[in-house]
DNA sequence: GTACACTAGCTTTTT
DNA sequence: GCTAGTGTAC
């Protein structure tokens, strides 16, 4: 039964899908159908006979990939279970997981997350005796990171003069350092961190042709989603993939490149066509996805940057309602506003509230909305975030089960060495790490033979820890991952610990442990898993974000809140863009340079696209940060949307304006107990047309109002080289000393 | 060696 | 408003 793709498809996704021989480029505009092309794409190849063994396809989330694999199954059924499939991290960690040892790291490596590696920085800066506030874990992490994206190496690293000259720039002249030590460090660990899986797959390619050759004979068709997002680490790695077939099919869309701050290379679509000048260009521009005016307003914000293909998006759907800005004096505000207008829109419409979805740039924001929908009794789900896999016991738990597969594994054994207490302080440990550094030896060696390094009674302990962890390994040769990290969890006295707890916040940790398990138990019943080992579980936790695991254990309809980051590839029905402020959205880190603040635009773009039927963006005037109110102005961006696509609500206030949903609102706010949030100083919130004056000129005795502390009077006026320092007598909160230069004041 | 209290720094975005 | 890391008392 031969798929009648003219049928299916418009002419330039049909001819997209037809054309698998060769190299192959889909620009594809938002809401084009992309995934629709490659699903058909893939169907394609293996109604053609081709070996889904032979197929490899790289998205950026395991989210696109499951998606894409769904999809597929549907139009050529079980076969699809066997397309290489996944996220570039994924696929090539599993590559790894059987090649390491080509290149010298065990095939149990362990996979570093952040945290991890910027533990293992910050160990490494005070050891070397640096300033950590000049070498900053983050900091530090951010260059090693790019180096290694841009694959320089160590050596590379140290000897390039122009690298030595930046970081002399920047008063960090020991980055090098950091970064090999790092290296070494991460080496004798048996651990790669993320950039590593991309970057150590390029070294097993460069070093081993006849590994590469297998690789390549066996991806005889390589497919790239999201193309504009891949760093030069990723392009090497599918050019060389590519090299000998040369059936290669990127997919991508220059105004939707959103990780450049990952190394994200937009030069790579803008130069395919040179590494394959036989290449067959598509272009996807018609949008099936949104109204008129939602693609006409994303096409109007978009057109402000310079750099970008030439590409026409359109849209043959209605002109659908004009896109609705709504002003809030308060974050609070603001979410109390969207859930109404949800509630609303659900009520009138009979929606679903899986249609909604409210978007954000930082997740820091999603606490206020997530309190206004609260209070109306709106069920909601939030994707990223602080995953599951970040929670203290979590870590924990997975730092012995890391342990078990590969003991040498520094970050997990210094994690859970004292965890559950048992008798080993920071004198032992500090001198165990010394003890390693002498000899040469990893931490592990040393703590399995810490007898001779130290006096019986401080090492029995060690002693005895180690032997756990040994038998534990031992448990894992034999069972599966389930029946060892049962054992490992009952026997380290991490349940027992967690157990007797009895707060609450006790009982959801003990919770989270019964939930891990749980997730293992499931993992190994899988029947069509062949790995079903404690190694292969961790291998893919470490690379498993939140957004993957909360779409199975959500049931029951809610409102998706996410970053616009998460959002990518994702469509609803009507999407509300929040907090559009100027250094909020734009974000202020991002403003500095003209580039940067062009991908700040490709994501406003990005966040407009995902909108099917109705778009609502709206901003405050004031917002809580770091816990203090201050008060915002609203976005640039705002400003760039052509005014005739845009419906302009004012009327925004404390008060609430009646609606049919007024006793709705009203009853169920003072039904829902709320937790309480840790108050504030005071209650007072100022006026949405709050504007700070010019205070320059201010002098002692003048009444002020401050956006967060009310009235006031000042009391006295201090000059300290160059700033000015004010103390005011406030009439709700008593006397503050307010930096002149920071303060919002007005000025009566 | 442990338990608790306090403070500093922080927020971009993700694999 | 949080949390990781440091300091202080037992």
């Amino acid at each position: 039964m031969a798929l009648d793709y003219h049928a299916l498809l418009n002419p330039s996704q049909a001819a997209a899908v037809l054309q698998t021989e060769g190299p192959c480029m889909i620009i594809a505009g938002a809401g084009s159908g992309k995934t629709r092309v490659l699903t058909y794409r893939i169907a394609h190849l293996l109604e053609q006979g081709v070996d889904p063994f032979n197929i490899l396809a790289l998205t950026f989330t395991n989210k696109a990939a499951k998606e894409m694999r769904a999809r597929i199954e549907k139009v050529v059924g079980p076969n699809a279970k066997n397309l290489w499939m996944g996220t570039f991290h994924s696929v090539f960690a599993k590559i790894l997981r059987s090649e390491a040892d080509k290149i010298g790291y065990p095939r149990s490596f362990t996979i570093y997350d952040t945290q991890d590696t910027k533990t293992l920085i910050g160990q490494i800066v005070k050891e070397l005796e640096l300033d950590d506030k000049l070498y900053k874990a983050s900091t530090v992490l951010g260059r090693i990171s790019a180096a290694k994206n841009k694959l320089v190496s160590v050596q590379q690293y140290l000897n390039d003069p122009v690298i030595k000259q930046d970081d002399e720039a920047a008063m960090r002249p020991k980055i090098g350092v950091l970064y090999q030590q790092y290296q070494q460090r991460c080496f004798k660990a048996g651990a790669m961190d993320f950039d590593d899986l991309l970057f150590q797959t390029n070294v097993l390619f460069r070093d081993h042709p006849d590994i590469l050759n297998k690789y390549q004979n066996k991806f005889r068709f390589v497919m790239v989603d999201e193309y504009q997002d891949t760093n030069y680490s990723q392009y090497l790695i599918t050019r060389k993939l590519a090299a000998k077939e040369r059936n290669i099919c990127v997919v991508g869309d220059d105004a939707q490149s959103i990780y450049a701050f990952r190394g994200a290379d937009i030069t790579n679509i803008l130069n395919f066509e040179k590494d394959y000048p036989e290449l067959n260009v598509f272009k996807l521009e018609q949008n099936y996805r949104s109204t008129k005016n939602i693609v006409w307003a994303a096409n109007s914000v978009i057109k402000n940057n310079q750099a970008q293909l030439r590409k026409d998006v359109f849209s043959d759907n209605e002109d659908g309602n004009l896109i609705e800005v709504i002003k809030a004096a308060s974050d609070n505000e603001e979410g109390k506003l969207i859930a109404q207008s949800i509630y609303e829109d659900k009520m009138n419409l009979h929606l679903s509230y899986d249609n909604f979805a409210i978007l954000y740039r930082t997740n820091a924001q999603s606490r206020a909305m997530e309190e206004s929908l609260r209070k109306l009794n709106i069920r909601y789900k939030i994707v990223g975030g602080l995953s599951f896999y970040q929670r203290k016991e979590i870590k924990d738990l997975v730092a012995y089960l890391r342990l078990t597969v590969n003991p040498n594994d520094e970050q997990a054994l210094r994690r859970v060495i004292n965890y559950p207490k048992r008798g080993i302080g920071d004198t032992t440990i500090s001198k165990l790490i010394n003890s390693a550094e002498e000899a040469n030896h990893t931490l592990w060696e040393v703590v399995s033979n810490a007898e001779q390094f130290l006096p019986a009674r401080v090492s029995n302990p060690v002693v005895g820890f180690a032997e756990k962890i040994k038998s534990y390994t031992a448990v894992a040769a034999k069972e599966d991952a389930f029946e060892a990290a049962k054992f490992i969890a009952k026997n380290s006295g991490m349940i027992e610990e967690l157990y007797a707890d009895k707060s609450i916040e006790g009982l959801s940790r003990y919770e989270n442990i019964q939930e891990l398990l749980n997730g293992i138990k499931e993992y190994v019943d899988d029947h069509e898993r062949e790995d079903k080992s404690l190694g292969a579980f961790l291998q893919d936790i470490a690379l498993v974000t939140d957004s993957d695991l909360k779409d199975a254990a959500q049931e029951g309809e809610a409102v998706t809140m996410m970053t616009i980051h998460s959002a990518k590839g994702l469509e609803f029905r009507n999407v509300y863009i929040v907090g559009m402020e100027e250094n909020l959205f734009p974000s202020q880190m991002m403003i500095t340079s003209r580039a940067d603040l062009e991908e700040e635009r490709r994501l406003f773009y990005v966040a407009i696209t995902r909108a099917e039927k109705k778009l609502t963006l709206s901003y405050a005037t004031s917002r809580y940060q770091w816990g203090n109110l201050r008060s915002c102005e609203k976005s640039r961006f705002l400003d760039e949307i052509d005014p005739q696509y845009l419906n302009v609500k004012f009327a925004a206030g404390p008060v609430v304006s009646e609606s049919p949903f007024q006793h709705v609102f009203e009853r169920r706010s003072n039904l829902i107990a709320t937790p309480p949030r840790k108050t504030v100083a005071t209650k007072y919130v100022a006026p949405a047309d709050f504007q700070p004056s010019d205070t320059s000129n201010l002098q002692a005795g003048q009444r002020v109002e401050h956006a967060k502390f009310g009235f006031g009077k000042v009391a006295t006026l201090e000059k300290q080289n160059g700033t000015v320092k004010a103390i005011i007598q406030f009439e709700e909160v008593g006397e503050k000393t307010l930096l002149l230069s920071f303060a919002k004041l007005r000025v009566l």
